[in-house]
DNA sequence: TTAGATAGTTCTAATTAGGAACTTAATAGT
DNA sequence: ACTATTAAGTTCCTAATTAGAACTATCTAA
């Protein structure tokens, strides 16, 4: 099998990897998180090549995670911007900063820290049951078939 | 910048992806998660070359993901199981699941669903404020340098 | 003695990624 | 008028990775 036929398996996992799977994805959306829009900051940023980040910005832009929006006409010039599906992958990204900040942090601790501006207090993000309340790992969910 | 040298940034993302941001990577880990713990189980399952599943497995072994242990004496015989550092990467998997349920499923609906056994129900995973119990939505967080 | 199970390795061809230079269009400086 | 700069890509060539298939090794059961 090869990797750009598993969007069509039927599995969630599968299929938003099929999307932000791919090497960079994710760091370019972890870039247009923290507000670099740009392709040219995009570029500078990540040191990706040119060439890969186009093809990436395409990719996210036909899947409705970003939006590419002319920011000035004459010369005509571009930047990219979250959709409501592009936002809603921060769940993803927050996850990846928890568990870097737990495994892989060095000797300086975490880069960045978290701050849930409704309560004004830093915060490690993590996941809880909607319906009790209680923290959620591994152990405690059973994952079955719909 | 090769993909490679993305584990030393200093930034979470990066060095989670590191570690678990190429493609199949993520896909295994569901498997296991799941309880597919087998090298031919695992092939199958997924359909990637052996060759590149050998050298995933390898991979996570040595960022201690993963631990590879001897089931069976005469012949040799090896599966895989997650780690502490394996288990926690659990909820990157969950907000997958919920971003691939909410945007990319079809008309059959989320192929699984997750249940809480502590409290018995059907739940969607989602990140909440540790502190104040708020549900947690990228426009509501703030992130900054450590 | 032949087939099957298990966990890989090896080989070649196809695809993807990396690096650098080039394009187009407008503006600002000299 | 000429040159440099900004911006968003594209093009081209080479290097690395992936896909697919076959092969190896070891033991068990029929």
């Amino acid at each position: 099998m090869r990797w750009d036929e598993i969007g069509e398996l039927r599995c969630s996992v599968a299929r938003s990897l099929s999307v932000v799977g791919d090497r960079w994805t994710l760091l370019i959306l972890r870039d247009v998180f923290l507000g670099v829009r740009r392709f040219e900051d995009l570029q500078r940023n990540l040191g990706l090549t040119r060439h890969l980040l186009a093809e990436r910005l395409r990719k996210l832009e036909e899947h409705g995670v970003l939006l590419r929006v002319r920011y000035r006409e004459r010369p005509a010039r571009y930047d990219y911007r979250l959709t409501r599906k592009g936002v809603d992958l921060y769940p993803i990204l927050l996850s990846l900063v928890r568990w870097g900040d737990r495994w892989m942090a060095d000797d300086l601790g975490p880069p960045m820290q978290v701050v849930h501006q409704t309560c004004g207090r830093v915060i490690a993000p993590a996941l809880q049951c909607p319906e009790c309340g209680g923290n959620l790992t591994a152990p405690d969910l059973r994952v079955e078939l719909a």
